[in-house]
DNA sequence: CGTCTAAATAGCCACTTTGCTATATAGCAT
DNA sequence: ATGCTATATAGCAAAGTGGCTATTTAGACG
């Protein structure tokens, strides 16, 4: 078993520590969603959509799995951090007008439609 | 008074996402101390940790009192975030070896010691 | 097998971060 | 006031981040 070390917990927080990710665990809050619906959400490239759910994966925070065509990710906080954090992130982001508009927004992404328009 | 915004959040996580600004918190759960201690525990030069503190005080993890010669840091989370970030430190960093000697080298840092020797 | 599509990766660039050294500032003390 | 000392700030270099475009990979399906 892998000794706990603050640089683990530094990558954690750094994991959480970037609007579009704290964004994207507001959403997986409400539903799994692939990539390309986050992307739609965000307004930014699938590529950079990629990077961010990598860093969130590999910090503990999601996992995925593929369904089909496309790979959804859902929330599935593997250490104490990744926890408390998604536990607590509606009470900090409660007033937010950007996360209240994504979880709009999310009603409106159509896999299919977005993919293949 | 100031509505929350998501980027208010980032900066506070993005504050809290450092290894030595984690050690700084712990180390201020403990005792108030001034920038020279902390400079002596973490290696790290003055200046550098001056800017460590600013970053943490306009994030709203503490504040500073000045005391004779010396500029007191001590710990007063002034949001949400904060204090669920600094009551939950100690769980997170238990098993850190860094984290524990700093503890032990705090009890070595004296400020007269170390600004006049 | 070969094609098609969602997702992952590579590579680039602009911006930020964090260390440092050198210098400025502010407050105590004589 | 003048000097002294702790802290703050400025400015620099190396490293990291996050956006993008272009390309590769992997899995579904005819």
């Amino acid at each position: 078993m892998k000794k706990l070390q603050i640089k683990d917990l530094e990558k954690r927080v750094k994991a959480s520590a970037d609007a579009n990710r704290i964004r994207i665990l507001s959403m997986l809050k409400g539903k799994k969603m692939c990539v390309c619906e986050i992307a739609f959400v965000l307004g930014i490239t699938q590529p950079s959509v990629s990077r961010h759910l990598k860093k969130l994966k590999i910090a503990g925070f999601i996992a995925s799995k593929n369904e089909r065509l496309w790979t959804n990710y859902y929330l599935c906080p593997q250490n104490r951090y990744a926890k408390n954090f998604i536990k607590n992130l509606q009470l900090w982001t409660e007033l937010d007008k950007i996360i209240a508009a994504d979880k709009k927004k999310i009603k409106k992404a159509d896999r299919v439609k977005l993919c293949c328009p």
